[in-house]
DNA sequence: ACATCATTTAGATATTTAGCTAAATGTAGT
DNA sequence: ACTACATTTAGCTAAATATCTAAATGATGT
């Protein structure tokens, strides 16, 4: 758990995690959102495998990171239940405030 | 926000949010919990209040914290709503003395 | 076999962080 | 004013972090 806290305090971190959350990606691509090199990406691509919080499947020659939404939220849900605080999935389907509709390039 | 996580990366830092739940504290009685000295325990109030997640009182000599429960709640609400998850107060739990409203300095 | 593409590893650097001890600040009591 | 107490500030160090460029790895296509 102190990992995945650790993975979330680093901005671009949870942006990768939150673009991950529409769909699976490839290193690539997820890149491409963020004005830092390739290497920096792919270390913050390995301290959310670290945490737990994304996994990765090599398909040919990219390699498509995927969340893993059950360790996000049971570390959420861990941390607020020590404030009395309950966490449960807002009714699916319906796409989270905030979220936009990414279009594939 | 970022300021909000930063501040949760740090295991000594979300254990004080947690003694903090049950009432306020004095700087002193939060150090007598952990294993570091006064000083480091200084540090790690200044940046709880950087995040503004507490908030400091003096009394006499001693400084009293406690906790901003509506800026966890709402980083965290925040933070989850981007992934589909909703957090609300759990129905009761411990009701903790002096877990109430508190406004912005 | 070779060139190309996608990604990671290696190696370097600058910044931030968590920790310490010693000193300074502020308050209370005598 | 002096002493004691509670807390923070100053100054330091070691370790961790985010970033970069250049090189290595691994897969595909010619």
């Amino acid at each position: 758990m102190n990992r995945v806290f650790k993975a979330l305090s680093d901005p671009t971190r949870r942006e990768v995690l939150r673009l991950l959350r529409k769909s699976p990606m490839t290193a690539g691509e997820l890149s491409d959102h963020f004005p830092v090199s390739k290497p920096t990406m792919s270390a913050h691509f390995a301290v959310l495998r670290e945490a737990d919080l994304v996994e990765a499947e090599r398909n040919g020659r990219t390699i498509t990171y995927r969340i893993k939404m059950s360790v996000l939220e049971d570390a959420l849900l861990g941390f607020a239940q020590l404030f009395g605080l309950d966490l449960h999935p807002d009714e699916d389907g319906a796409p989270g405030v905030g979220d936009a509709v990414e279009e594939s390039r």
